[in-house]
DNA sequence: CGATCCTTTGAAGGACGTCAAGGTCTGTGG
DNA sequence: CCACAGACCTTGACGTCCTTCAAAGGATCG
């Protein structure tokens, strides 16, 4: 359910979008505020637009019928996401703290890629970033370890960040949920890479982390 | 490494591969030949062809530096695989066991489909049908018990299978690696299922299985 | 500054992995 | 056709990594 804060109207391109067509500079993005855990959209519901992160965080989900939850991504701002090739959302996305997206309708993107091969094109390379990443991630939950999928966390969030020290936005929950472990396992496997010098606190809060040692931090990924 | 075992040329169409383009019958699907265990491409390997499952099976799998390995899928009879949007090949495809199999350049697929929007779009959708299977998998992977895996890798080979008794292809160091697991849990797993009578051994082989009672089974799925 | 949520840490339990042994199936060669 | 070798599968005993349960220490927000 889409819960809308601000709907003021922003003239705008798609090239925010990275859909790469200057040639169709008329159609206007919309901007939505969501609050922090409100829910975006939901598995299952049509998919009438794609997304696009301003500011804040989204988690994409999908729920077992007893409340298990497996996280698939974290969308942090610039990432693009509900994008898909049926017309129904196969994850439920939510606000991970307060979030501003821009939306644009997926019906014009897809009467301009029918027409225009270059974004069409996008539109591929896109589903194949996420597919990507799909693919790692299974190696990550079918294969490594609680500290290896940590630090394999870590250095993703660390690589996809451009500032020194990461503000993670989600809470160990997230993160547990994202690497298929317990927040406890995940809190443990935290201190160890602390114990170990790869990373440590920032200022007052568990959730600012500085990456001491990359190389050391490499060394616990096995892949590759 | 392409090990070339058949290089029968057959002049034929592309329609088989399910690309939906009946304008472009002048491309010739060469085909080869695999014997068990042989590899037909490797991970990081040029994309160069796409290939087409025209009997047999394949497995498609990463592996860890320390020998650990993730099958991300498995590839039956009539099943595209080594569609690749980059150049390079993301898992490493091996014949499961003896399989023939059809296969086209990529770069013919590639300039049909900067100009032929069907061509295009059913590229995206392909890509977008490995993505969902990718996205099941992984909360299979993430959150799903040992028998909850098993039962649900049978429902799946059982849903693309016509026949009413399967005939697995794979050993169960094959289905190990697909679920994340160890071959002894899929071994208990099977078992316990068999004494639940959701499924029962055919002739004097382990690898014939008859699902006795698809509903028992479907009920081991916390999914939906 | 109190209430609540989040995180950490410890202790105990359990699901799956490891190790080991034996059974089954398959292919090969006598 | 049988004998043997080797690979594969199953089953049991035990170990371990992660989960569960519990409690206490931060962090956040009114």
């Amino acid at each position: 359910m889409l819960v809308r804060i601000s709907d003021r109207r922003k003239p705008n391109t798609i090239d925010d979008f990275g859909f790469g067509s200057a040639s169709h500079k008329t159609i206007s993005l919309m901007e939505f505020r969501y609050r922090k855990g409100t829910e975006i959209y939901g598995e299952k519901e049509p998919a009438d637009h794609v997304y696009q992160v301003k500011r804040g965080a989204v988690r994409s989900y999908k729920l077992l019928s007893d409340g298990r939850r497996q996280i698939g991504a974290f969308h942090l701002t610039g990432d693009i996401f509900g994008l898909e090739t049926g017309d129904q959302h196969r994850f439920t996305a939510e606000a991970v703290v307060e979030t501003t997206v821009h939306l644009i309708k997926r019906e014009s993107l897809q009467v301009i890629a029918a027409t225009d091969a270059v974004v069409a094109r996008n539109l591929l390379s896109m589903t194949t970033r996420n597919l990507e990443h799909a693919e790692n991630h299974l190696v990550l939950l079918g294969r490594k370890t609680a500290v290896e999928r940590v630090a394999a966390f870590l250095a993703e969030m660390d690589r996809r960040t451009e500032a020194h020290t990461m503000s993670l936005p989600m809470s160990r929950r997230d993160i547990a949920d994202y690497l298929g472990l317990t927040i406890e396992t995940v809190s443990r496997a935290v201190s160890r890479l602390r114990c170990e010098g790869v990373l440590n606190f920032v200022g007052n809060t568990q959730r600012e982390i500085v990456i001491l040692d990359r190389q050391l931090l490499q060394s616990f990924d096995p892949q590759n």
